[in-house]
DNA sequence: CGCCCGCTTGAGTTAAGTCAATGACCGTGG
DNA sequence: CCACGGTCATTGACTTAACTCAAGCGGGCG
C-alpha cells in the first residue's frame, strides 16, 4: 500500500516530508500518512542558502516558517550601537521564524552559518493545513514549545557566573543536538563547529578572547582536543562535570602550565 | 445589541472573557463575539493564589495554560545545586505554562509573587476550541510568539556587559508592561515591585548585592527614588539612556557622594 | 517590643574585559 | 606554484566591574 505511492514520482518523493530523514524530529512527527500528504502541500520547496546569506532580516514581513534541512543557521539581533546578541543556533530538523508570528514581522535576523538547505512553509498555507489537521496543530504547538524550552536553556546557561560552565554547557548541548539526528556514537565525539568563536562569545554574552582562553584551558585540562573549527571531546565525563561547577578543577589552571 | 447579552447573568459576565479588562491583551484579542462565547467555555474558572503558592512545579503534567488576571508570578528553574534562575515575571494579561506543551510536562516552576488570580484554560478543551475557531488558533500562536520575543528580550538583557544596563532595561521593560494594562501616565511613574531584590538578581544573572548597589547608584544619580519595594522613576529620559550605555554616566559615581 | 528576614554597605578578591601583538589559515592573484 | 593580504584565533599584560565575605541597618510581623 505504501510502495504504490512511493514509486510514482521519485522527484516529488525526494522532497516529501514522509521520506525526509528528519521526519521524526521535524513537524511531521506524530502525523499520519494521509495527513502527511497535506503537510507536504504546505511545503513550498527547498531553498539553498550560501554561507553568510540571510534567510530573513529584522523588519521583514512574515512569509513563512523555515525548517533547517541541512547545514545550520544563527539568529541574532543588533542593538543601536551595532552590537550583536546571538539568540540561537539552528540545526537540521529545527524550525526558525517563530519570532514573526506575534507582529507579522520578524524582529531578528537569520543567517546561514554554512551552505544550508531549508524547507519553506508559507505561513498562510501552514495555518490552513493546521486547521484541517488537528494533529499538525498540536505538533506545531509542541515545536514552538520546544523552542521556548531551548530559550530557557539558553537563559540558564547565560545566568551562570562562571564562563567556563557556560561554554561547557554550550558544547554539551551542541553534541546532544548533533547526536539527535546523526545517530553518532555516544563517546569520542568530534564536532565541527559551524560558528566562529565570535558567534559563540556573543551567544554566551562573553568576549571572543574569553572564549578562546576557555578552549585553551579545556584543552590543557585534557577535556577537549581543539583544532580551529574541529572540537574533539576526549572526556565527556569531565565536560559533564564542568557543566555543574568549574570550581573543582580551577586549580588545574596553574598546575600544568 | 450587546447590552442584551450583558444583563443576563452578571455572575457569568464577571468571569467571561468578553467583559474582562484584559480582553485586548489576552487570548480574546481579535476574536469575534460569537467565538468569544466558545472561548469562554474553555476557561474553567478563576483561581486565587496566595503569595508564595505554586501554580505548577517542574515535572507536573500539562493540565492547562494559565492567564494572569491580577497580581504577578515568577517562573524559574532550579539546578542540581539548588541555585535559582528566574525565567520570567508574569503580569496581568500574560499567559504561562507554554513550557509544558513540548513534553506534556512542565519543566519549570511558577509561583505567585503576591496574592494573584488566574484564569485556568484546560489544555484539551482549549485545543478543541482552537480547532473549531481558527481565529483562536492564530491568536494562540501570536501569544506564544509574544512570549518568545519576550524571552529574546531577556536574553539580550542578560548579554549586556554592564550590570547597570541590565537593571535599567529591566526597569524600563517593567514600566512598559505595567503601563500596557494600567493606562498609566507616561512620566513620573511609581512602580511597586512585586519581586524581591534576590529575584531580580537571579533574573539578570547577578548577585543580590550588585542589584542593591545598582539601585543605590541610580538613586544617587537622580534617576530613581527607591524605598524598599517602591521605585519612582524621576528621570525616564536618563533611565532610557542607561539602557543604551552606562559608560557616559559612570563618572557620576564619585561626583555626588 | 523584639526578632527575623530582606536589604544595604564596605573591604578585599578575582574572573572576565580591554588593549595590543602575534600567529595560523584561506582564498586570491601574480 | 608561491607570495600576499585579510580574517579569525590565540596569547599576554593590565584593568576593572562584579563577586565574596562580613557586618550593620530597618521594617514588618508575631
Amino acid at each position: 500500500m505504501e510502495s504504490n505511492a512511493n514509486i510514482l514520482d521519485l522527484n516529488q518523493l525526494r522532497r516529501s516530508c514522509g521520506s525526509c530523514a528528519l521526519h521524526e524530529l521535524c513537524l511531521p512527527a506524530g502525523i499520519g500518512r494521509d495527513d502527511l500528504v497535506r503537510l507536504d502541500s504546505a511545503v513550498r520547496d527547498r531553498r539553498a542558502l550560501d554561507q553568510g546569506s540571510m534567510l530573513y532580516r529584522d523588519g521583514d514581513g512574515l512569509q513563512a516558517l523555515y525548517v533547517v534541512r541541512s547545514g545550520s543557521l544563527k539568529s541574532f539581533v543588533l542593538n543601536e550601537a551595532g552590537e550583536v546578541q546571538i539568540l540561537g543556533f539552528h540545526l537540521p530538523g529545527e524550525i526558525v521564524g517563530f519570532d514573526a508570528l506575534a507582529t507579522d514581522r520578524h524582529v531578528s535576523h537569520a543567517e546561514a552559518l554554512e551552505a544550508s538547505s531549508i524547507c519553506e512553509l508559507p505561513y498562510a498555507r501552514l495555518q490552513q493545513v493546521a486547521i484541517e489537521v488537528p494533529a499538525l496543530h498540536r505538533q506545531l504547538m509542541r515545536v514552538i514549545s520546544r523552542e521556548m524550552v531551548e530559550e530557557h536553556r539558553h537563559t540558564v546557561m547565560m545566568g551562570r557566573q562562571q564562563a567556563q560552565e557556560q561554554l561547557a554547557i554550550f558544547l554539551k548541548n551542541l553534541t546532544d543536538r548533533y547526536q539527535r539526528y546523526q545517530r553518532l556514537q555516544r563517546d569520542a565525539i568530534t564536532l565541527t563547529l559551524p560558528m566562529s568563536r565570535y558567534d559563540i562569545a556573543k551567544y554566551l554574552g562573553l568576549v571572543v578572547e574569553t572564549v578562546s582562553r576557555l578552549f585553551s584551558r579545556m584543552k590543557e585540562m585534557g577535556v577537549l582536543e581543539v583544532d580551529r573549527k574541529s572540537v574533539r571531546i576526549l572526556r565527556p565525563d569531565l565536560l559533564a562535570d564542568l557543566c555543574r561547577s568549574s570550581s573543582v578543577s580551577t586549580s588545574k589552571r596553574r598546575g600544568t602550565g
